[in-house]
DNA sequence: CAAGAAATTGGAACCGTTCCCACGAAAAAA
DNA sequence: TTTTTTCGTGGGAACGGTTCCAATTTCTTG
């Protein structure tokens, strides 16, 4: 009665045989008699025995447990995400554990090292706006930690990952605007660290190219994904001289946020101004007008990365990915088009 | 070179010294030699190593680790609360693993059992709408782990919690509905196995009855807080033979899937049906007209919700709420009135 | 019925860390 | 100088479970 819980010694000590054979009975080992196995599971029943993970993954160092590490979680991506990585998990009888970084590097690095002195089994990582430096992973590689990485992947390391084609995605996505007649697309673009940004601009700029409109810089803004900073940016947008008469946003928040912007200004959406964001987040079809988006198959990139870990936890020799090309899974976006990129007369009634 | 990561018996076998002076040098200890402290965190450093935390938590039963439960986290309120969780225990040195449970109270009983078994110091909880029966918090308590609920706490469990005032909140809503002239208040409740969906739906009652206004129950429905359901139920108050005026819906997402059909059917809100929420999720900001909703302090249901935990956590002595009153805090809401019940003219622009 | 095979069980090692106890050396007090 | 503290260190138990190996029992079979 010093404990609160019942080991497999109480369970011995009572029964009056060894703890091995306690063990053999409640992992289902074959060579228990029927009468023993009996007795030892009735009687760990009713004093409610609970195998001790932590017992069994320091002897064992592997926890059936996986984890999922998120910059965020207000906007409906990564939830969405995570509920396919669990879909997938849970039917292959592993337990998942979430950690969340609000965007910040030191969160990043303590959950990393938190998940590894822990043994989980594999990671399924999208890394945060401020992660420049990657040591972190590759400590877990090391560790043979299998790593998938989803959305935010780092562009020099060599690393399993689940992706869409951003480039394509936002090259569509500024080729409607520009089929639409706008000739003054300005990009509200994120943070320079993220691959995303980056190739969703080289889609925007190419686009624009295709169809000999000149690189305007001063339509070109970089930030830091705060909704304070969207304002600022969207007003400076609206002051210039000849300001723009499209937006392509690097997400959805960062669209609606400055639609907001627009509707107080007293402009019109899209007559004035046509917006596209990214993602397809929930509130796209909520926010009015409807926003034009890039659809990701939220819930299938976490079922395919998780399909990805468990193939990276199954591989018997830890695959080395400093010597081989790591897999790379791109699955396809569909362009949303809504009230936001309507023009006249083509605009659904609500 | 056998195993990827170092313990302490390798660091003491390279210097020569024994691991009880390498955990003493590593963990502080004030009895060891400087000259040797400096060479042990060196060495430390060199090769990597990192505390084995299942090794640890499992001899000292303690994980500085704690978990939250919460039954999804497609809306912002959720996710919104563990961030407040996050930054109080972030802040005391905790760490946070989050478990989400799809509304499944298979996933919430394995994901108890998961937690405990993994020792942690302490839960917070709110329980999915499946949700009838409580023996997996008991364990929990038996256990000696110590247990915070918000949101959705069980109603014949004596348990520290962290609420809002549902009754009087939705009493409000409802008055506010009423002075806007409705007679014909409808409401969509949640599952009966809620205790906010019975708070509410009596501060609905109360409200009415208040007013003068006869309780009419073909106006009240409750339902599983799917969307389809939604439709259903909203298309049949809609085709009643004297529809309802207005609508009370049990939180924002019924509220905006409700406004949904109502415009579909070509309806005018609030014109024709005024509509109120509940809980002030993102969205009800961004869905046309703005919703009408009660608002929460997520995020300081969190942090509260935090600091009872460590309370109870630091309690020498187990509190035993068997035979004590729990504590109970009990937070603050605002009725955040927007154009989903704003009558004519004093609508604002938008 | 005895010998060998198979089934069942007990004993002990192992996993990494902390912590208590003991011991010698050095420092402080007598 | 001798005694007492203090300091720094090593040794070993403990934590709960699995697993290998050996020992014991039971079952086959000649």
């Amino acid at each position: 009665m010093k404990s609160k819980y019942t080991t497999i010694i109480d369970i011995a000590r009572q029964l009056n045989i060894s703890k091995s054979t306690v063990s053999r009975a409640l992992t289902g080992h074959p060579n228990v008699k029927e009468h023993t196995r009996k007795a030892v599971l009735e009687l760990a029943a009713t004093m409610e025995y609970q195998r001790n993970s932590l017992a069994l993954g320091f002897s064992k160092h592997t926890t059936n447990t996986i984890g999922i590490m998120v910059p965020e979680f207000m906007s409906t991506y990564f939830p969405s995400v995570i509920v396919g990585v669990q879909d997938v998990m849970q039917a292959a009888g592993y337990n998942v554990v979430i950690c969340q970084q609000n965007e910040s590097y030191e969160s990043e690095v303590s959950n990393m090292k938190l998940l590894l002195s822990y043994c989980v089994d594999g990671i399924i990582v999208s890394h945060t706006k401020e992660t420049r430096n990657f040591d972190h992973f590759t400590l877990a590689q090391r560790r043979g930690v299998p790593l998938v990485f989803f959305n935010r992947v780092p562009d020099d390391m060599n690393v399993p990952n689940v992706v869409v084609n951003d480039y394509e995605a936002a090259f569509q996505a500024v080729e409607h605007l520009i089929g639409i007649g706008r000739k003054r697309v300005a990009h509200l673009a994120g943070p320079e660290s993220l691959v995303n940004t980056r190739q969703r601009r080289q889609g925007y700029l190419d686009a624009l190219k295709k169809h000999g409109i000149p690189y305007n810089p001063d339509l070109v803004l970089s930030y830091d994904l705060t909704t304070e900073k969207v304002k600022i940016y969207m007003k400076h947008f609206l002051d210039l001289e000849t300001p723009p008469d499209a937006l392509f946003a690097i997400n959805d928040p960062t669209a609606i946020a400055a639609m907001e912007v627009v509707k107080a200004k007293g402009l019109r959406i899209p007559e004035d101004i046509a917006v596209v964001g990214f993602s397809n987040d929930f509130s796209a079809q909520l926010v009015y007008p409807g926003l034009t988006t890039v659809a990701q198959p939220t819930a299938d990139i976490g079922r395919t990365a998780a399909e990805m870990l468990l193939t990276e936890m199954k591989a018997k020799v830890k695959n080395d990915y400093t010597i081989k090309k790591a897999p790379t899974v791109q699955l396809p976006t569909k362009l949303i088009i809504r009230e936001s990129t309507m023009i006249k007369g083509k605009a659904k009634k609500r």
